[in-house]
DNA sequence: GCTGACCATGACCGGATTGTCATGAGCCTG
DNA sequence: CAGGCTCATGACAATCCGGTCATGGTCAGC
C-alpha cells in the first residue's frame, strides 16, 4: 500500500513497485489509507509524510495500533530529529526524498525478509476507540477487558466491522451472518444488534460503534 | 556487538550505545568480530564496510549465513548503488555516515523493534507460564513435571499451541491433527481436548491454556 | 493370545443462546 | 400536530452447544 498525495511520485513509485512483482495499491490520503487497510491488509505501507488532512505521524501510529504491518516513511525532511521521531512512531525504516527505486525497493525488500516468517504468525487485530477486536483469536475487548461474545452477535460484529462504515440491510445480514435466506420481514438482526450493543457500547441508545441507519439497515463506524 | 576500525568513531558510538542502555560489544576486524559473535552471539551487529582485511560485505554475509542475527550496516559510501547492495547483502539497515548517535540509536531500537518477537521464537522449546512444551523432544512438563501425553492428545497440543492465540474448528482440527474429512459432527475434538485438560490443567472447568471459543472452536492460549 | 492403554462413538444433561413476540418510544410526513 | 412507520426494549420458551460418561473397537507389547 502506498500512501502518497503527489500524483506524479504516486504514479512513477507504483510503476517502479509494481514491476518489482509487487501487487500496489495507492491511497492518496491518511483517511483513505486506513480505510483500505482495514478492508484489505497489506504486507508492507510506504508512507509519505506530509499528507493532506491526517498527518503521517498519526496515520503511522494509527496503522501501528491497529497490527504489525511494517511501514517504511517517505519524505522530503530529512533532519535528523525528523528521522528519529518517524522511526519513534514505529515506522520500520525512513527514506529520504528525492529517492531511487531501486533503493526504495531495496529497502522494501529488507524489511519484508525480516518480517516475512513473523509476520503469519501474528494476528491481525482492529482497533476503533477503546474496542480491540482480534480477528486470530476472535477476542474482543473493551477498554483493555476481555469480553466474552455469543457466536451470533460475534459473527455479526465481524461482518460489520470489516466493511467499516458501510451499510448492510437486514437482508444482506440475515445471509451473511446467519446464512438464511429468509423470505419477509424478520426482527431478528434488531435483536441481536441491541444484544450486542448491551456489551460494547457505553450507553447502548447512544451508540457509538453499531449505527442504525433508519430506513436502511446498519453501519459500524463512528457518526 | 560493534565492528568498526577507526578508534574515535568506534569509542564515540560505543559511549552512546551504552548510555541508551545497550550492552555493547566491540571488535577492530571483521575477523575478530565472526570469532566473537560465535563465542557470544549478539541481539543486533552495527557493521563498519571499510574494514582492514576482511571485506564488510563479505562480514555481512558470513553473520547472515550463522544466524539471524540482524546487522546495521554503517558506512561513508553513500551511493545508491552501495546501498542496494548492501541491503541485498543481507543487512537490515544501512546507514551512511557521518551519522548522529540518536539516529543511530533509533534505527537500531526499528530493528531490535521488528526482530525481538521472532528472534525468541527461535528455540524448539515455548514455555506458557509454568507448562513447557519442547518440539525437538516431543515432551511437555507442567511446572517442571514431565507430562506423557498420549499421540493424539499431543499432536492436538502441538497444533494449537504452534498457532497461538488463533481459533480452529473442530473441523479444521479433525483434518490437521487427525487427517481425516470427516462429514458432520462428532464429539472426538471435544473429548480429545477434554482428556488434555485433565493433564495440563490445574482446574479443567476452568483452562488456562485450551480455551474454547463457543460456536467457532478451539485456541491456546489465555483469555 | 492376553492385557492394558488409547481412541472413536453415541447418548445424555445442564446451561447459555437465540428467535419470536408484545409493547412502547422515536422520528418522519402530511 | 397527529398518524403511521421504524426501531428499541424486555420477557420467554425452544433450541443449540459443549462437557461428561459409558461402551466397544483397535492396537502394541509382552
Amino acid at each position: 500500500m502506498l500512501i502518497e498525495d503527489d500524483p506524479s511520485v504516486r504514479e512513477g513509485l507504483r510503476l517502479s513497485l509494481s514491476r518489482h512483482g509487487h501487487d500496489v495499491d495507492v491511497a492518496r490520503t491518511g483517511e483513505d489509507g486506513l480505510k483500505r487497510l482495514l478492508e484489505a491488509p497489506a504486507d508492507i505501507v510506504v508512507l509519505d509524510l506530509m499528507l493532506p488532512g491526517l498527518d503521517g505521524f498519526e496515520v503511522c501510529r494509527r496503522i501501528r495500533a491497529g497490527g504489525p504491518t511494517p511501514i517504511v516513511m517517505l519524505t522530503a525532511r530529512g533532519d535528523d530529529l525528523d528521522v528519529v521521531s518517524g522511526l519513534e512512531a514505529g515506522a520500520d525504516d525512513y527514506v529520504v526524498k528525492p529517492v531511487r527505486p531501486r533503493v526504495l525497493e531495496a529497502r522494501i525488500r529488507a524489511v519484508l525478509r525480516r518480517v516475512g516468517p513473523a509476520a503469519s504468525a501474528v494476528t491481525a487485530q482492529e482497533t476503533h476507540g477503546d474496542l480491540v477486536i482480534d480477528r486470530g483469536s476472535l477476542t474482543v475487548s473493551k477498554a483493555g477487558i476481555p469480553l466474552t461474545l455469543p457466536p451470533m452477535e460475534l459473527r455479526l460484529l465481524l461482518e460489520l466491522s470489516a466493511a467499516y462504515s458501510q451499510v448492510f440491510s437486514r437482508q444482506q445480514l440475515l445471509e451473511s451472518v446467519w446464512e438464511l435466506d429468509f423470505l419477509g420481514d424478520s426482527r431478528l438482526v434488531d435483536a441481536c444488534v441491541q444484544r450486542l450493543r448491551t456489551k460494547i457500547e457505553d450507553v447502548p441508545s447512544r451508540p457509538r460503534y453499531v449505527q442504525t441507519v433508519r430506513g436502511f439497515g446498519y453501519r459500524f463506524g463512528p457518526l
